[in-house]
DNA sequence: CCAGTCATGTGCATTATTTCACAATGCATT
DNA sequence: AATGCATTGTGAAATAATGCACATGACTGG
């Protein structure tokens, strides 16, 4: 139905980052900024952040560039990062409590409504956000009674799918998944991996080659 | 000067993705899987399957299909994940600190060798995993005299250019990036990107999307 | 009001990546 | 040894993403 001429993923993973020096610039008064700098600083093509902003509309002035509040604001309407979103976090270990106490996810408007754990002995605990530990068992009940759009799974790789299970029961409607393994769903729901793992081998690959020459 | 006839890189990326079924596999005693199995477990197309494993030599039996423990240890060998690297870890607020504590990366073979924080408060605090929160001022001489090879990058975003500097004059090959802006470099080092808000806008995108339908 | 300058928006060529489809080949069975 | 079956390895087609190059439009200064 959505006429939406099909944007490419790699554009809305780059407007993101569009998104950063701009907040930095517009905090630094720069009214106006061109795709050439604003390219540079993110380290791509010019015409790329041309071509990426188009699929939205003409937000530019020709001979001029792009005010930096408006081609932010525009920015945040389109990733829809101009409004807060509901999270819960499964696994509270090192990486799940790090981010339950991280203060930059608060201030972009993540709220984390709740986290859960499988292990008895953490169940309970209070966190330092003021968050308590809930058993695995009510992810289900939980994420609908709050209206949780969104599910962090830090828990170890094999509790992953069954956790997922239990946040799509609960209706949810994203996923971002920090286990190492591949999480297959039925339900309709967003599934991105976050696993670093993967980034580190990239990395120790190139560099291995690089060693090679 | 080296041949190699150019590996895309979102090859490498999926290589890492399948070995870690391989890894459940090969524990589990299934003797062979099929390129089709491995790309159900995976999420992908068995003949991509085939063809990012085809870049690095013929590793399967036609009819048959990919021996696990062969095909695990051709992996390793490719992503140099058979052996040891040295590692540091700048800015030890949350983010930096659960890595710092993570078994997992440890276990394989990611060797977190020095932790720094610019802040003078937490400079000679100790970490659970034994290391000693260092002076940001010591990295270059750090890294350079313990041969580190991989710098995590924790720190506030303003930091981080400053740091990626210092790593760099430390001789550090490759960096991984945390913070939210990109750094820039003269110096031959691979940096990568592991940005987690960039994945959690990506997300929202595409939820707002849904929820527009 | 006109000419000059600058930077956008975009059609098109190029390059990169994925997927198809099938020939080649190993194994099991007779 | 020959036949049938299963699954690989791989050209070639299809799809996706990037980058070039230039026409277009906005602002400036005379």
């Amino acid at each position: 139905m959505s006429k939406e001429s099909k944007i490419p993923n790699p554009t809305i993973k780059r407007l993101a980052v569009y998104s950063r020096p701009l907040e930095i610039l517009l905090e630094s008064g720069l009214p106006v900024i061109s795709s050439e700098k604003l390219a540079g600083l993110c380290g791509v093509n010019p015409a790329q952040v041309r071509k990426d902003l188009a699929y939205f509309g003409e937000f530019g002035i020709r001979g001029v560039g792009y005010e930096v509040r408006d081609l932010l604001n525009a920015i945040k309407g389109i990733l829809a990062t101009d409004r807060e979103w509901a999270l819960c976090i499964v696994g509270m270990g090192h990486l799940g409590s790090s981010l339950a106490a991280s203060e930059n996810f608060k201030k972009r408007g993540y709220m984390v409504k709740a986290a859960f754990d499988s292990d008895a002995r953490k169940v309970g605990k209070k966190l330092a956000c003021g968050l308590t530990i809930q058993a695995a068992s009510g992810i289900s009940q939980t994420v609908r009674k709050l209206g949780i759009e969104i599910g962090l799974i830090t828990t170890p790789p094999h509790e992953a799918q069954r956790v997922a299970h239990l946040l799509q029961e609960g209706g949810i409607g994203a996923i971002l998944n920090f286990t190492t393994i591949q999480i297959r769903s039925r339900k309709k729901c967003i599934i991105e991996n976050a696993d670093l793992s993967v980034k580190f081998e990239n990395l120790v690959y190139h560099l291995e080659q690089l060693d090679k020459m």
